[in-house]
DNA sequence: CGGAACTGTAGTCACGACGGCTACGGAATG
DNA sequence: CATTCCGTAGCCGTCGTGACTACAGTTCCG
C-alpha cells in the first residue's frame, strides 16, 4: 500500500523552482541541499540528468554552483519528469505464465492502459512550468 | 529510474479476468496460483480487499475457492486500483526544510498536481471493466 | 463424525531500491 | 598553489515486496 517512495522528481522540481528565485545568481549543492532537506551528493545525481538535457549549467571551482539554462516559462514539468522517471511503468506490471493465454492477453492489455496513463501524467505536467510554480511561491509569501 | 515494483493491481487484475472466463466455477488460491505465476498466500493476501469490498467470494473447504461476485462487466478497474493501492501519491513527495517558503509551496503545488494526475489515472482505468479484458483474451485466442 | 480440502493469517526470509554519508579525484577561481 | 566546488564510486541502514512455511479455522464428503 505504499508506492513512489521516490523522491527524485519532487527534488528536482524543488531545486529548479528555487533556483529560478535566485536571478541568475548561482547555488552550491550544499545550499540547495538544505533547502530541500536531503543530502548534497543526492542533489548532485537527481540534477546530472537535468544538466545533460541542457535544462541547467553547473561549474566547478570558487563561486561555482548551479543555475538554470533556460527561461523558467521554457522548462515544462513534463520534461523533468521523463528524464527522472524515464519510461517506467506506472501501473505495476507481473511477469504471469507463459503458457497462459489469459496470462499474456492481460499482460498486453495492461502494457497499453499503462502507455495511456503515463501519457495522461505527461500531458498534465507538461501543461505547468517552473515559472507557475515560482509565481505561487511569490503569491504565497506577499 | 524504477517504481511500482508492486504487482498486487496487475496480479488482481489478472485473476478477476481468469475468474471470468471460468462461468461461476470456483477456482482456488493454487489454481489462480499457477496461472499468476505468484504464490497461493500471496493471491489470498491481494484478493482479501477485493472480497472486502464484494468484487468477489471466496468460500473455504472442499470445493471451495474463487469467484466474482459481480459480473465482469460490472467490476471496472478503478474500483480495483483504489481498493489495492488506496491514496498513495503518484508522483514522489519529499519533505523539504518547514523554514523553508519556496519548499512549501512547492510542495503544496505539487500534492495539488499529484491530485489531478491521480484523477486522471481513475478516470481512465473507469473506462475498462474485466468484462472487455476478457473479450480481448477471446479474441486473441481465436 | 472424522478426514480431506480449502481459506486466513502470522512469521521468517532474500532481494532490491532508496537515500545518507564518506572519500577522493578533477576543474575552476583568486 | 590553495581554495572551493562538482563528479562519482562505494558502503551502509532502512523499507517495501513477494516467496515460503506453518498452523488454525471452516466446509464438505464418505
Amino acid at each position: 500500500m505504499s508506492r513512489s517512495t521516490n523522491t527524485r522528481f519532487a527534488v528536482a522540481v524543488h531545486v529548479l523552482t528555487y533556483l529560478a528565485g535566485l536571478d541568475d545568481r548561482a547555488a552550491g549543492s550544499e545550499e540547495l541541499a538544505r533547502s530541500a532537506n536531503v543530502n548534497p551528493v543526492y542533489i548532485r545525481q537527481v540534477m546530472g540528468p537535468l544538466r545533460g538535457a541542457g535544462l541547467v549549467r553547473s561549474k566547478p571551482g570558487v563561486h561555482g554552483g548551479w543555475a538554470l539554462a533556460l527561461l523558467p516559462h521554457d522548462i515544462p514539468l513534463d520534461r523533468v519528469w521523463t528524464l527522472l522517471q524515464g519510461d517506467d511503468p506506472v501501473l505495476g506490471l507481473h511477469g504471469p505464465d507463459p503458457g497462459c493465454a489469459t496470462g499474456r492477453s492481460v499482460q498486453r492489455s495492461l502494457i497499453d492502459l499503462d502507455r495511456e496513463v503515463a501519457d495522461a501524467i505527461t500531458a498534465r505536467l507538461h501543461a505547468v512550468t517552473v515559472a507557475d510554480l515560482l509565481s505561487a511561491v511569490r503569491e504565497g509569501t506577499s
